[in-house]
DNA sequence: CGTTCTACGTAGAACATTCTACAAGACTTA
DNA sequence: TAAGTCTTGTAGAATGTTCTACGTAGAACG
């Protein structure tokens, strides 16, 4: 019956009201400590620090949502297994941890009606704030979600957002870069690898590369331009690839919008004993991991994915903080040359 | 000032007050017929789904977490960048989504505390379970948060935990399918390439390959077993496994435990100007995209990610629906062969 | 015709937090 | 010393749901 000075660790879940009973102050006294809020003693923050290390608590992110921030950031990315995309998650998660922040991941596999779900989803867990990468959705859509969240997208150009940031690499000069790297080693017969465009989407990269593709020709006075697209959710897409080498009038250089493209060309072209480059140069982008693999050698284009993601990141942590002007970011990629051209 | 029959959209977040005014019932009822709850009139339901669609009423997932489910699971997964890792996703969202659940990715890096913290990030939010994927923490620690949310673990063999449940490729009986086809194919020095130990969790898949491997040389009368293992976050690592190629007692033949380290280990195997399987035989484990690429070629076992996903997410559905006791799973992969051994 | 049952709907507590007032005391200032 | 200000802490509303308990009809039953 002796007291032992230890006071009991109390069973079930430990809230706000555990604490603030244990260590004998009221439940705003805790939630000030919680939150560093003015008003509050040292002597009451250190009593109830001490309680709240004792009991292991943490406060309920879903009940702290319902009045102020969960300090949490969702991410929605198109995917989950490009290298690109998990360079840019590095700088997002980078900067959002320094913050103090939470990252939830959600993955709207470029369909525009699971990409919304998700949205509204974050929006729902009143998550304070999100990073889109490579969304599909319209930058109308996307202006109006912004009107209940904060939002930063990143490789969605609409320069003229009002109610979001944007961070891009600059995909319209990254295109140009390659085709004059290509001209530069002598190449003039020179087409490009695109994606077929899903909705009317000028605002996505695929396009963008090929507005500075077709500039970058035109202004060589190669014209006109010669792209080829295909469907990334196809599932005959790697024989129409096929077809496109076989064919008699294959360009004698390529650039294509992306390694995820750019190596199974590669790989088909060696494997029908085409020499690269030889007898066909190829730039892809993105400078994936396997592109750097010295028996691929594919040259591409870096755009600094994990810088993209950091920057995007501190946009939104300063628009949480209260900014209101949207801001449009552009960051020039350089191109990674390797024996493929 | 005339009625047009359409009653006015009101400003601000729609919550189910909003709707109960609107469709002129109480707040409990809406609630009902938002979860298909027992005691709601056709007539009832008909009106409150109108007051919903008219107002496009989403319920809060924090305020719902506060008492009852967030029809939200987490998914905890070690990388993104893992192609295996993608399918155990897919079949992740398959299953959940066609049970009206949705899915936030926590991505923990391989890091016991980064782990920690996302899992008891999953649990503030009030999700309903979470699925593990090749996580570090301990079966000890598991248990511990299995008391707290319903847990299903991939990628972790512990096949005695009553808390949560396990769902495993058989990776000891994978690494002796490997083995079993290079002795079958008549190589005799046959080694194996592994992760360095992080703690000493023999539950994780790379040990357990080891015993696979252990045995099946004993058995074949090849003892000791020669194993050797790199640290998989060592910069120098890709220095490391050249020395290896380099030594002069190279074994003849290598069972890889990742294409992680596969890939680029026989493309620098090709690049010293070793043949394979000439020279070197070679067999990997997960059959990713890249070793699937002809000038590739990787020989891989496949261990059928989505399925594991699958499995796993409805394990987790039944232990929310009620289930105690628990459950391990065991799925037998097996060898794509190709030009590698 | 009174009683019991069932179906439907409602009021209000509960959930874990933040945030707005405000009160009590300590400290200045005139 | 009285009045004002600053500091620290508290009570209680507010947040958006779910869920329990209960009330009220109408139907079925004897």
């Amino acid at each position: 019956m002796a007291d032992t000075g230890q006071k009991p660790l109390p069973a079930g879940r430990v809230t706000i009201r555990t604490v603030a009973e244990d260590a004998g102050v009221s439940v705003a006294a805790v939630s000030k400590v919680m939150r560093n809020a003015y008003g509050v003693s040292d002597a009451l923050r250190q009593n109830v620090v001490e309680s709240i290390e004792r009991l292991g608590y943490r406060p309920s992110v879903a009940a702290r949502g319902m009045r102020g921030q969960t300090y949490t950031l969702g991410v929605l990315l198109v995917g989950i297994d490009n290298p690109f995309l998990s360079q840019v998650f590095d700088g997002i998660s980078g900067v959002a941890d320094a913050a103090g922040f939470k990252v939830l991941l959600g993955v709207g596999a470029a369909k525009m009606p699971m990409e919304a779900k998700l949205i509204e989803q974050m929006i729902d867990n009143h998550m304070d704030g999100i990073v889109l990468v490579a969304a599909e959705l319209s930058g109308q859509t996307l202006e109006r979600y912004a009107r209940q969240i904060p939002i930063s997208v990143i490789g969605h150009h609409e320069p003229t957002a009002t109610g979001f940031d944007t961070i891009n690499s600059h995909d319209e000069a990254g295109a140009g870069i390659a085709v004059k790297a290509l001209l530069a080693k002598g190449y003039r017969d020179i087409g490009m690898v695109s994606l077929s465009p899903k909705g009317h989407q000028d605002a996505n990269v695929a396009p963008q590369r090929e507005i500075g593709f077709r500039a970058a020709i035109e202004q060589a006075g190669l014209g006109p331009a010669r792209i080829f697209r295909f469907d990334n959710l196809d599932a005959a897409r790697g024989a129409k690839l096929e077809a496109l080498l076989k064919s008699p009038d294959r360009p004698r250089a390529l650039f294509v919008w992306s390694d995820l493209d750019g190596i199974p060309l590669l790989n088909m072209a060696r494997q029908m004993g085409l020499r690269v480059p030889e007898d066909l140069a190829l730039i892809g982008y993105d400078n994936s991991p396997v592109a750097a693999l010295p028996l691929i050698g594919l040259a591409s284009m870096d755009q600094e994915g994990q810088r993209l993601g950091q920057i995007a990141t501190e946009a939104l942590l300063s628009r949480i903080g209260g900014r209101t002007v949207a801001q449009h970011t552009l960051i020039t990629p350089h191109l990674v040359a390797r024996t493929s051209f």
